[in-house]
DNA sequence: ACCAGAAATGTTATCGATAACATCCGCTTT
DNA sequence: AAAGCGGATGTTATCGATAACATTTCTGGT
C-alpha cells in the first residue's frame, strides 16, 4: 500500500531484483563490469515498479544535471526565436532538457543574473545566443569549467561559437543584385551593435567596393516592418534608388508596402532582397528574393560542440560557420 | 586554497556566521523565529562568500524544484512562440526557471514522454500548451499531485485553463464586417483539430446566423501563408466573396497576395480580417485589420494559477478567458 | 525570584543517487 | 596448491539542502 505513496527510488527496484543499489547504479550507467544476466534481472525489475531515476539526486551527487541552460534575449524575432526552438528540439533528442532564462537586455549584469540561475540548477552546459556585443563582454561571467558554446556572437572572441555566414550572404545578396544590372545597391541594416547587422553591413560594402560600384549612405533601423516602412518612405522618394537589400524580411515587407504607396513597381523601378527567408516571404507582393539562414543546422552545431566539451572540457575553441543560401522570387529576379 | 576548489555550501556559511546550518537554512527561507541580529550575521557571511544554494540538493529533500515544465509543439507559429516567450518573462520574474519540452506532435505517447522528462526534474508546475483535443487527451498522463495549468486546453475539461476569448474575438471580426455592410462574410480556418480555430468558427458561424445572413461553406487551411495563398486564388474568382475572415494574419497575407493577383482590390472589392496582430500586419499591403490577443495577460494569468495550485493543489479548477481586441485598419475600415 | 511557555538555535536523520573502497569468487600462473 | 589477478558485486561515505525533534535562551506573569 505505500507502494503507491512514493515513487520508487533505487532501493526498490535492488530489493525486488536481489541486487544491491549499486549494482542498479551500474545497469543505469552502462558499467561494464555487470554480468548479463544480472544486468537482465534488473532491467526487468526497473520496469516492473516502473522505476525513473531521480534527477535531482543525480545532480546532486554529480555536480551536474541533464539539463541544458540556454541564455536569450527575450524576443519573438524570427531568428532567436527559430534558434530556440530548432535548439530544443536537437536537445530533446540528445536526452537533454533545455531551461531558458531570457533577458530583457543583453547587458553584463542581466547576463550574469540568468547564467546565476542557470549555475545553481547544476546545468551541464550553457548556450549564449549572443546576438551583441555586450552580449559578448558577460562571458567573463562564465566559470571556466562549465561548457560554453555561443550562437551567433563575436567571432573574435576565440570561444567556441557556431554563426551563420552573415557576410557571405550579404556578399551573396548585393552580388545578385549587381548582376542583374544594377548600378549599385542601397542597404537598410539591422541595429548596428547586432554581430548580424555588422557581418551583413560588411558583405555589403565589399562586394561594392570590388564592383568598383558607388557605396551609398547606410541607412540603419530596428528588425522590424514598422521602421522598413519608414526608412522605405524615403528611400521611394530617391529615383536614383534602382536596388535595395534589407537586412532582414521583415524590413522588407515595410518597404514594399512604402514603394507601393509612391507607386514604385517592385521588381521593375526597384527590386528588394530581404534576409531569413521566413515561411511568408514567398507570399509578400511581390514574392521575395531573400537569404536563407540554415537555423536547424547551427542549433545542432552547437548542441554538438557543446556535447564534447562535456566530454573534454578542453576540447573548446572550435568554430563553425554555416553557410546561408540565396532564394530567388520576383522582387529580384536574376534579369530584369 | 581548497576555498576555491568548490562553491561554498551551507556549512561553510554557518562556521563563518558561527551558526548552524540549520539557521542558515532558516535565514534562506524567511523562517519567522531567527533574531534579527542573527539574521543580519547570515547574510553577511552569504554576501562574503558568494553562497548560493544548491537547488540540486533542495530539491532532493524538498521533492520539487524551482523549475516549470512547458509543454508545447515545436513550432515557431506566432501565437504558441510568443506565449512561451512571455510565460518564460514571468516566470523568471518570479524567481522560476522554466524547462521547455517541445514535441514534434500533440499526441499522446510524445507528451507522456516529455511529461515524464519533466517528471524526472521535480518540477514544481507544469504548463501544457495544448492547442488540439489530441493534448488533452494527454492530461491522463499527468499524475494528480503536481500542478497543472493549460493554455488554450479545452475548456469543458474542468482543468484549470487559461486561454483567449476565440468566440468573442471571431465575433468582433465578423460583425465588424457585417457592420461594414457586407451581406455575408466568407472565413478560412486554421487546422480544425485546434481549439482556437473551433472557437473561432464558432464564433463566425454564430454572429451570422444571429444577423440572419447566409452562412458560406467553410474553408480550412493549415496556418500558413502558403495554404492563404492557396485558398485565396479560389475566393478570388468568386464575384460574389466581398469579405473574408482568417484565422490568422499569415493566412491573410496569402490572401491579400492571391487578391492582388487577381486584380481584386482590397477593401474596395473584397475587405479581409485576420487574428493575431503580428508586428508586421500594419504593414501588409493594405494594412491589415485583425484582432489582437494579449499573450502577455494569458501567460501572466498562468502562472499565477499555478503559483496558486503550488501553494494549495486543491486550489484547481479555475479558468481564466482573456478578452482579444479588435485592430482596425484599412483591409476592413470601419465604412466601405 | 521562579516557572511556564514561547522564541531561538542546535542535532540528527533523510532524500536518492554516485564515488570510493572492500570483498568475494573463479581462473590462470608458477 | 598457493599466489595473484581481475571481474562481479556489496558496503559505506558523500553530495547539500530541509524535516523533525531536542535543547537552550528569553520572556512575562505571579
Amino acid at each position: 500500500m505505500d507502494k503507491i505513496s512514493r515513487s520508487p527510488a533505487m532501493t526498490d527496484v535492488a530489493r525486488l531484483a536481489g541486487v544491491s543499489h549499486q549494482t542498479v547504479s551500474r545497469v543505469l550507467n552502462d558499467h561494464p563490469n555487470v554480468k548479463e544476466q544480472t544486468r537482465m534481472r534488473v532491467r526487468a525489475a526497473i520496469a516492473e515498479l516502473g522505476y525513473r531515476p531521480n534527477r535531482a539526486a543525480r545532480a546532486l551527487v554529480t555536480g551536474r544535471s541533464q539539463l541544458i541552460g540556454v541564455v536569450a534575449r527575450n524576443s519573438t524575432l524570427f531568428g532567436p526565436a527559430t534558434m530556440l526552438s530548432e535548439f530544443e528540439q536537437a536537445a530533446a533528442d540528445a536526452g537533454f532538457a533545455v531551461s531558458v532564462g531570457s533577458v530583457r537586455e543583453l547587458d553584463r549584469s542581466s547576463i550574469s543574473a540568468v547564467v546565476d540561475r542557470h549555475l545553481d540548477q547544476r546545468v551541464a552546459g550553457l548556450v549564449v545566443i549572443a546576438n551583441t556585443a555586450s552580449a559578448t563582454e558577460a562571458l567573463a561571467e562564465i566559470p571556466g569549467d562549465v561548457p560554453v558554446v555561443f550562437i551567433d556572437g563575436d567571432p573574435s572572441s576565440g570561444r567556441p561559437l557556431v554563426t551563420v555566414d552573415q557576410v557571405a550572404g550579404a556578399r551573396a545578396a548585393t552580388q545578385h543584385l549587381l548582376d542583374a544590372g544594377h548600378e549599385t545597391v542601397w542597404h537598410v541594416s539591422g541595429p548596428t551593435d547586432w554581430f548580424d547587422s555588422a557581418g551583413r553591413i560588411q558583405g555589403w560594402k565589399q562586394t561594392l567596393l570590388e564592383a568598383g560600384a558607388e557605396v551609398p549612405p547606410l541607412l540603419s533601423a530596428d528588425w522590424s516592418a514598422s521602421e522598413g516602412y519608414r526608412t522605405g518612405q524615403m528611400l521611394a522618394r530617391m529615383p536614383e534608388v534602382t536596388a535595395i537589400f534589407t537586412a532582414n524580411d521583415h524590413l522588407a515587407l515595410g518597404i514594399l508596402r512604402a514603394l507601393h504607396e509612391r507607386g514604385r513597381r517592385v521588381p521593375h523601378d526597384v527590386a528588394v532582397v530581404g534576409f531569413d527567408d521566413v515561411p511568408e516571404a514567398a507570399y509578400f507582393i511581390p514574392p521575395l528574393t531573400t537569404v536563407r539562414q540554415a537555423f536547424g543546422d547551427v542549433a545542432r552545431a552547437a548542441l554538438t560542440l557543446l556535447l564534447g566539451q562535456m566530454r573534454d572540457i578542453s576540447s573548446a575553441a572550435n568554430q563553425i560557420v554555416v553557410p546561408p543560401q540565396l532564394v530567388i522570387r520576383e522582387s529580384a529576379p536574376r534579369r530584369l
